[in-house]
DNA sequence: CGAATGATATACT
DNA sequence: GTATATCATTCGA
């Protein structure tokens, strides 16, 4: 599994990019799942806008985004969806990256039961909600660490080439200013795994 | 395109 | 302590 050096980075991005193609792997209920990371999404904590850290917000819920990289932030958006995250950094630096999409590798009976889907479609692990319900992730898990607990991120030795990463700013953050150009989203574009969700602005 | 759905944050008594 | 607005979304029409 990766060393905990990898984590802590200080480059969100950076980190954000080298987790495609990286294997999520979950221990729940007694059985295991794991995907291929394809699309991952990071969020700088104090700078970005759309992060619960934004101008350093440290709460209970955001408390585990304050520890250190390799820990686990689960948190339950909508009231329904799960979403996980990765935090990097040292402690005290809120930095986290949201996996929005990824590749089944394993235990793909398991991940269809758990979103009731009959067979597998590009919808199975599209959305960051989908992607943490397939895998079994609720938030009873937020602040566990990667490194040992029941949430892992393996390196399976799959390359990734450089040219096969999209990056570009994510959608909706005109009001960002100068983050807006960031590329904070990464997806892996040969892939027919990556979220169908990335027209987010609807202005038709 | 619009509703669903519940925990959290923030403001107020 | 209680109340209301908000939300890194998804699914169904």
């Amino acid at each position: 599994m990766l060393p905990q050096s990898f984590y802590l980075r200080d480059d969100v991005v950076a980190v954000s990019r080298d987790l495609l193609g990286k294997v999520l792997c979950t221990d729940i209920d007694g059985r295991r799942t794991s995907m291929v990371i394809t699309e991952t999404e990071a969020y700088a904590g104090v700078t970005d806008k759309a992060s619960h850290a934004y101008g350093d917000r440290r709460t209970r819920r955001t408390e585990p985004m304050y520890g250190p990289g390799g820990t686990a932030y689960v948190y339950l958006c909508y009231g329904i969806h799960h979403l996980f995250n990765v935090v990097t950094n040292a402690s005290g630096i809120p930095h986290a990256i949201l996996v929005r999409a990824g590749e089944p590798y394993s235990g793909l009976p398991t991940m269809l039961e758990r979103r009731g889907k009959p067979r597998a479609d590009r919808s199975l692990l599209a959305g960051p909600g989908s992607v943490a319900r397939a895998l079994g992730i609720t938030t009873s898990l937020t602040g566990s660490s990667l490194l040992g607990g029941p949430i892992r991120i393996e390196d399976h030795g799959l390359r990734v080439e450089a040219a096969c990463i999209s990056a570009g700013p994510r959608v909706g953050v005109d009001y960002a200013g100068e983050d807006a150009g960031r590329p904070y989203r990464f997806r892996l574009e040969s892939d027919a795994w990556v979220s169908s969700a990335l027209s987010t602005d609807s202005s038709s």
